[in-house]
DNA sequence: CATACGTTGTTAAATAATTAACAAAAAATT
DNA sequence: AATTTTTTGTTAATTATTTAACAACGTATG
């Protein structure tokens, strides 16, 4: 197995998702139609998938869901896991850490940081926030190798900068200000507006 | 002009995020490189999206602000906007709603909703939270096409079903569950795990 | 005035991703 | 025991997206 397409990453982490709710149900085999139903996506392609990552499943029963979740983690995750951190603790940020707390056990959130006296020293969903300055050391210290930022767009460039001084390794940057990142960092943006314009668009386009 | 790709359109979005920026830097002309340097892709990739939306810059002054600026409008917008409703105001859906409140003009999120009376009949950075069972209702008086799901995964598919069946053209999910939709209703979902774990691994990957 | 330069617009080529097609094989059915 | 059914695994075809190539053409420069 070499190069894993990047959409395939995407779609491994979903079913991985999804496998984790069927063990959890008691379920021991799925078929490709079935976690295809889930994801919306065809059969083919899932079977696809799994067949890129070398695993097989049993003629007419299926994959097996936790020796499938466990490759799929062997992929995904890294044996010592990695640590992540948190820039901005305000709506987002918070809403962030308290979804993710718990849900995996190969990522942390291992530390939040906010320029904020008010936030600093706080306990937000069990992870503690310190101040910004003392970002570098604690990202040393931590082995932090993932920034999630979650700070007003302005301060996103300061921010991407420090972390990656810092030493980290990959950033999300869900500010609407695209960063610039040296380009051994691998770098992920999100915005929820251009998800709702894309609705938008295809909204209007499917009435026309 | 007849079919954009999906991700032109995503783009078309991002562009006009940074267009607006500039103009109101008040700077009128800018080059393909400038925009592919701000959005990290190729000039040539923007030239050919602006190509294909009929757009057409002058040779060496590049392409005029506001009329870009206009012309994605044209695209993406539609001319009377479109009404936004989020369902679920916890951390995330309060925190879209104080996000978006005021970016654009023609997309609006004019109405929250929850189930839990505590939250039912407050105002949520402007926008008032009614009880879910008003949904129908008010989704029809209001003419609310697009649905925001940020209640918790276990209650999703039931608030899909509610906004499909009050009559709402587009979805955007930001549940970990996957929801089902009739296929004439546009559904976008986003969960923040998978850009982690998409993050992870190549991080992990790069440092092999 | 001529030549070099920088930038657009567009077609063609390359790459990435999805979908189709189908052989193989195990289980179920007749 | 033979046949049908079901589902996987894989290769081939198709479609979508990105990247390259380059002509056209103003503008600047000598
Ligand atoms: N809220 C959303 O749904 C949403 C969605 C998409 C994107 N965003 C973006 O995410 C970002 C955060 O949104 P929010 O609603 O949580 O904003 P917010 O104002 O509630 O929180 C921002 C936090 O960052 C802190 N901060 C400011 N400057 C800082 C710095 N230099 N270093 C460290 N911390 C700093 C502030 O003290 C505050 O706690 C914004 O850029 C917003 O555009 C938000
Ligand atoms: N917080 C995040 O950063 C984040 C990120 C990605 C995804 N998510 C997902 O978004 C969802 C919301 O996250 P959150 O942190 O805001 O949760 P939350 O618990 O803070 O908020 C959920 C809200 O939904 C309301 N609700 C529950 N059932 C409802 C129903 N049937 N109808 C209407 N309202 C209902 C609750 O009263 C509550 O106000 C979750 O599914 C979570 O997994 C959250």
């Amino acid at each position: 197995m070499k190069h894993l397409p990047h959409k395939t990453i995407e779609r491994l982490s979903q079913y991985r998702r999804a496998l984790l709710i069927c063990a959890s149900k008691g379920k021991t085999h799925i078929f490709s139609h079935e976690i295809a139903k889930i994801q919306h996506i065809t059969p083919v392609q899932v079977r696809r998938d799994i067949m890129l990552i070398g695993y097989t499943g049993t003629l007419r029963k299926g994959y097996n869901v936790q020796e499938l979740i466990d490759l799929i983690g062997d992929i995904l995750d890294t044996h010592e896991g990695l640590n992540v951190a948190v820039v901005g603790i305000g709506n987002l940020g918070h809403a962030m850490i308290n979804y993710f707390n718990g849900k995996r056990t190969k990522l942390s959130i291992v530390a939040a940081f906010d320029s904020n006296p008010d936030k600093v020293d706080r306990i937000f969903s069990g992870v503690k926030c310190h101040h910004i300055d003392q970002l570098p050391e604690i990202v040393k210290n931590e082995k932090i190798s993932i920034g999630i930022i979650t700070v007003p767009a302005g301060s996103a460039p300061e921010v991407s900068e420090k972390l990656v001084n810092a030493g980290v390794k990959g950033i999300l940057n869900y500010t609407p200000k695209p960063v610039n990142v040296p380009k051994h960092i691998y770098l992920e943006e999100y915005d929820m507006i251009t998800s709702l314009e894309k609705v938008a668009f295809f909204v209007k386009t499917h009435g026309e």
